[in-house]
RNA sequence: GGCUCCGUGGCCAAGUGGCUAAGGCAGCGGAUUGCAAAUCCGCCAUCACCGGUUCGAAUCCGGUCGGAGCCUCCA
């Protein structure tokens, strides 16, 4: 039993789809007006977790995320740059893609565009009018608030608290906190023809009408930022249950935001040129999108490897502010590792290579029957792992029992010396448990590929390090351990560890 | 001012009424090792503070202090 945290009742509900088996989740992506940084990777990830997590619970999930290729700060960028809009568009979308590959988001099945969507906007907006509940201006439709009964109900606001959006737009509303559903084009505004004259989305709109076109009138899941709570997603839902006079969707699901941490005010590796005044700026920690900093995505997928940043934001729980700080990326590529020594001492032991493991695609049954204890201890983790994911998805919690895992695997091979000898059995159990452990951490989007490992995996340097043990091998046997431990500080200085196991010398970079 | 949320060991971080408060990083002790590295074993917290509810609270309620977000664009 699956149970989702819902921001509109604001507590846990235990999860049941509208249709049976089937889930359809609209995750509203970015507008692409610069490059992303490493917040706008927040939501993508935990919501691929979780499309990876409903599919292996046994449900056919459909998942969308949005592009907004139109609005204000599209425009403004385009008359900064000189360019047009669709050009700064694409240029930001191919980014956001690049940076969602590197990061393992690959379960999105549908990247609608507003701009790819105007007819269904218009069509929305048009119903709106017709229902009551909007209202056109001088070529702007705004959004009635008073007339919709249920308006503030997932931010926790009252209609006339919510302030609308002012400018000179204000004068023409009935109501300050009414809002655009197709704004009025001005001088060189990209535009499209409505029966209300050239104009444009406004923000909100879009998405009620993509994931109507999509997904249907009511669908299962919505997600976003933390911050998209107000205006954004109560107003979405004021159009589309408005529109439909039905729910818009069963459970609303908000993932905290980050912040830059870093005392020296970094984010991606940047220094902060801009901030020049004293101390103060030592601690202070913002949320990502407002730090000097923010940005240098790239960069940062470049240093440390998209599989680092990903584990590291799904360490937390999704609703919670996560602190950003190299130093805790840092820390997360060291946690990672522990997994890495095992999967290549499963290598050694059986000669099968971790990553060609085809990871269980379905949730197996309850407990296995006669076992032996060590894949009893397994099913304990994986057990508890389930629940914890169960759980309104912690991966946090189920991050725990990845290592716990690890280290019940590691103990099984120490005790039944499984590097010097394995029997039959043992290589059977050792290969169930390494399988769980591939399909757990497949669910999180972890491992399934080598993470390059740039320097040493040349054939020179193979045949050189073969060379040095070789050596050092002798001047151990002739106790000349001067010579052989000469051999292994040289080594690592230059940042190779040797590695005297059970089954013989071997060594890593790093 | 209105509305949310958070404060768990040196650091990060699960846990939101009841077995001995997960896990990671760092540290310490031990096994192993010629010495290391890796691995395993063990050790390291009464949960910001105060008061209350309860047989029983980190977990519920009230207050205090500290921090964050939203109320304008934001993932």
């Amino acid at each position: 039993m699956i149970r989702v945290y819902n921001t509109l009742s604001k507590q846990k509900e235990t999860f049941q789809p509208l249709e049976e088996g089937k889930v359809g989740i609209y995750l509203c992506g970015p507008t692409v007006y610069d490059k992303s940084h490493i917040g706008h990777m927040v939501g993508p990830i935990i919501f691929d977790t979780i499309k990876r997590y409903l599919s292996y619970s046994g449900y056919d999930v459909t998942w969308v995320v949005n592009i907004t290729d139109v609005d204000d700060k599209l425009i403004m960028k385009s008359r900064e740059r000189g360019i047009p809009m669709e050009a700064i568009a694409e240029e930001m979308t191919a980014d956001y893609l690049s940076n969602l590959a590197s990061l393992g988001v690959d379960q999105i099945d549908h990247m609608p565009k507003a701009t790819e969507n105007i007819d269904e906007i218009i069509q929305f907006t048009r119903e709106l009018i017709d229902k009551g509940f909007a209202y056109a201006v001088d070529g702007d439709v705004f959004f009635d608030v008073n007339a919709d009964q249920g308006y503030g109900k997932l931010s926790n606001r009252t209609a006339d608290a919510a302030q609308g959006e002012g400018g000179e737009a204000a004068a023409r509303k009935k109501s300050s906190s009414d809002f655009a559903l197709w704004k009025a084009a001005k001088e060189d505004e990209p535009s499209w023809d409505s029966p209300w004259g050239q104009g444009r989305p406004g923000w909100h709109i879009e998405c009620s009408a993509m994931s109507r076109r999509i997904l249907g009138e009511s669908f299962d899941i919505h997600g976003g930022g933390l911050d998209l709570v107000f205006p954004h997603h109560e107003n979405e839902l004021a159009q589309s249950e408005c529109c439909h006079g039905k729910p818009m969707v069963s459970y609303w699901m908000h993932n905290g935001l980050m912040r830059a941490g870093d005392a020296t005010g970094k984010v991606g590796g940047r220094s902060d040129r801009d901030e020049n005044d004293s101390e103060t700026q030592a601690t202070v920690e913002t949320k990502i999108s407002r730090s000097k900093g923010a940005g240098g995505l790239a960069d940062l997928i470049e240093t440390h490897g998209g599989e680092r940043i990903r584990f590291f934001l799904l360490r937390t729980h999704y609703r919670s502010t996560i602190v950003f700080s190299e130093a805790g990326l840092q820390e997360a590529g060291t946690a990672l590792e522990s997994f890495y020594r095992l999967f290549e001492r499963y290598e050694r032991i059986t000669g099968n290579c971790f990553y060609k493991l085809v990871p269980t695609t379905q949730r197996p049954e309850e407990n296995s029957r006669d076992q032996c204890e060590f894949l009893q201890q397994v099913d304990v983790h994986r057990q508890s792992y389930l629940d914890h994911m169960d759980d309104d998805f912690n991966t946090g919690g189920a991050t725990s029992d990845l290592f716990d895992l690890v280290r019940t695997i590691n103990r099984y091979i120490d005790q039944n010396e499984i590097e010097q000898s394995a029997s039959e059995q043992h290589l059977a159990a050792l290969t169930i448990a390494v399988q769980i452990l591939r399909d757990l951490s497949g669910i999180l989007g972890i491992f399934s590929s080598p993470q390059k490992n740039e320097a040493g995996n040349d054939e020179l340097t193979g045949q050189l390090m073969e060379l040095m043990i070789a050596l050092r091998a002798e001047a151990r046997a002739s106790k000349n351990f001067e010579i052989a431990d000469r051999i292994r500080d040289g080594l690592a200085e230059i940042g190779v560890t040797i590695e005297d196991r059970k089954d013989g010398t071997g060594w890593r970079v790093g």
